[in-house]
DNA sequence: TTCCCCTTGTAGCATCTGCTACATTCTTGT
DNA sequence: ACAAGAATGTAGCAGATGCTACAAGGGGAA
């Protein structure tokens, strides 16, 4: 492997933990080469552009979250709605995954900014996640599992606004209360 | 009124509509006097800085979002959980709604990268928003009821997530899979 | 050695950013 | 009519941004 090649790892594993520490506060070339530790003339030797140093790290960060996720809940282990939700809101509101909430939610702003690259890669990320969820999911036959799914993503990616907005606390007592929101449900009949 | 005052609020008018259809994407000072239709000058003449011309348009904009709100789900009405959320999210997936979700998300990450002056005009539409959902919402006793607007409120801004990472067919169909979300929960006791 | 290419540094360009100094016109009260 | 202040235009500053031109060090192949 080229030293370039090398450099480039390197350069992604150090600006993954930067961006999930630091958001994307700043992200100019001058700041992300000075957070790798190599010039910004460099940066751009490693890497073709600025999108494509922001698309490697964020990939990384990704895949490890996706890995962190795993661990917590196994798979190949299903789970009924109510406690699917429970623990998919338990797990996203860990310190680690916090971090990652708040970046993934500035993400998803700068897609909705039309700044290169982000559309497609929180494009990616969803759908990543849906089918994650999806494989997890107990539910009865006639329910559009996609769209529960779905709507599971949503849940959980509005509590980190809501985290965001007005901080933990808040965040933690909307997640105690999807406890009542979802008891029920699945028991009841599909629509 | 001044005609300085008067300007001012010509500028807002058309910057909160600018915003509505444009997003944060483009929100340079130049930028905003000309969709304002002034010189950048002018702009920083009629208000203090650039600050105060996001802060009093966006303020404009919530504004404008709670009367449009209230049309929808009259005041002094309250509606069982299923139901509100079902309504809370029809209403939201309308379009000039979704134009606002989107900006309102785009606000949230600004605050998130702490950006001035995002991070107070988030707490205080959240906190509106979630007041709002709470004179709305029939709950039996001994639930939280802030907790469970809070949720509510991530259930509907995790939506326009949706909406802005998958597209508007997505998020249809996961704020259809709110009724097997949500369905039969009216009806649990409290955790 | 000599040549070549991978790697790195220095310097800079063109553009945009928020904001300001200064001069000018226009309006208004006396 | 005239002075004072409100309103507007012109020009620019100082810093940041993404990116590039150019040259030079360094090491392996001939």
């Amino acid at each position: 492997m080229s030293i370039r090649d090398e450099q480039r790892e390197r350069v992604v594993e150090r600006l993954s933990a930067h961006l999930l520490a630091n958001g994307l506060a700043q992200v100019s070339l001058r700041q992300l080469a000075a957070a790798a530790g190599v010039s910004d003339r460099m940066l751009l030797y490693y890497f073709e552009d600025k999108a494509e140093v922001l698309s490697a790290s964020l990939e990384r960060l990704a895949g490890q979250m996706i890995v962190s996720l795993a661990r917590a809940l196994p798979d190949g282990q299903v789970f009924p709605l109510a406690e699917f939700v429970q623990r998919a809101a338990d797990v996203a509101g860990r310190s680690e995954m916090r971090s990652f909430m708040r970046l993934w939610v500035e993400v998803i702003a700068a897609a909705a900014r039309g700044e290169m690259p982000f559309a497609e890669i929180s494009n990616q990320i969803i759908f990543g996640f849906q089918t994650w969820v999806e494989s997890r999911l107990d539910l009865p036959d006639g329910v559009d599992r996609a769209g529960v799914s779905l709507a599971i993503i949503a849940l959980i990616d509005g509590l980190a606004l809501i985290d965001i907005c007005v901080g933990e606390q808040h965040r933690g007592r909307a997640a105690r209360a999807l406890a009542f929101l979802t008891s029920a449900s699945g028991n009841a009949k599909p629509a």
